[in-house]
DNA sequence: ATGTTAAGTGAATAATTATTCATTAATTTT
DNA sequence: AAAATTAATGAATAATTATTCACTTAACAT
């Protein structure tokens, strides 16, 4: 028998990245999809049983990509502020980085494809997140405000900042992300 | 002969709306839009040329709304830090107040339907902002950085906030906004 | 080598969705 | 009040897009 070549998945996984930043979540359809990644539309319901699905999977594999990135080199021993910078910096990489990626988890939440069950699954990937700003509150580090208000707070400011860096095509040096963490921390500092 | 009915255009604009919030741009059908709006399909066609058209009035219908907002109660003449709070409240407000326009905004940025045109012509609308950021950095109140990178910064912030805050279902405090106010300010005061 | 199995193909079909159009209804004009 | 004009309707059609399937090809097992 023929075996599946692993390769597809990451070229289709790729195609769809791409495509749905040129064109958004609502201009894509399989054909295009299967042109881009050099295969025939056939092919993809051999690997994924249909659209809705295709997305779903897509869409888990970002996020937990992109949360396997944020803890990287992050060690619960670490102090508070410097725990948190590191955690703010995977996030801001991971966005500029796979920035493609980013744009399609974005879109993704709001759309028909993206079933309740598979926003459940990814939103609980970030709960270690929680546990480190919930501690940041217990001693009195940051303000005493809802833990997800201010992780939205932080995530926001990357989110934007990011997308406009990429979109003026402006290169965010080393400086602009040391005083980008700082205005951050300054906003949420107790 | 029959006069057009006013009303029409905007139940229409109404309807989608609510439907863009629902199932994102992606998933809508001008069939779903008439009956949401309660008209024939037909009639859509008598007001608005083909879906692109209808995406794209809309969308600058919006634009126009919140940037026509954004500086209510501003003068010129305030002292700048007043000015970028009034400027930065009316931000807010906006976005929790028309919060379904403000998801279609963010929505049609990435999407086929709008074209760079519309994108450049709403784009300006914003211009008075750039000045008065300029204006900031010139009188050394804010930080020396790029003004779309400064502006961004708040707007993001912003944004995600309140998205949190609508679906986390938890209302945004007098308290709570000074509070998110003085986040900002911290943030990108000099 | 040959047979077997599953992958790969892309044209054909099914399903969905945008758009049109013949008809009816509502106003206004004369 | 009749004629004229345009809005409104929604079923019919056109266009687009998702999905299937009969067939071909590649890899492995015997």
């Amino acid at each position: 028998m023929k075996p599946r070549d692993d390769k597809k998945i990451d070229q289709v996984y790729k195609a769809t990245l791409r495509l749905v930043k040129a064109k958004g979540l609502a201009g894509i359809t399989m054909n295009e999809i299967a042109k881009e990644a050099n295969i025939a539309t056939g092919t993809l319901y051999i690997y994924f049983k249909n659209k809705k699905q295709l997305i779903n999977a897509l869409f888990m594999v970002c996020r937990n990509r992109s949360a396997a990135v944020y803890f990287k080199n992050y060690v619960p021993s670490m102090p508070f502020k410097t725990g948190l910078k590191t955690i703010w910096l995977n996030l801001l990489n991971y966005r500029v980085k796979k920035f493609e990626e980013a744009i399609f988890i974005d879109q993704c939440f709001h759309s028909p494809f993206i079933t309740e069950t598979t926003k459940e699954i990814t939103r609980k990937l970030f709960l270690p997140l929680f546990s480190l700003v919930e501690a940041g509150k217990k001693q009195k580090l940051i303000k005493n405000e809802d833990t997800m208000l201010l992780l939205t707070f932080m995530a926001g400011s990357i989110n934007e900042t990011v997308k406009h860096a990429y979109y003026a095509n402006r290169k965010l040096t080393k400086q602009v992300i040391e005083q980008m963490f700082m205005m951050c921390w300054d906003g949420i500092k107790a």
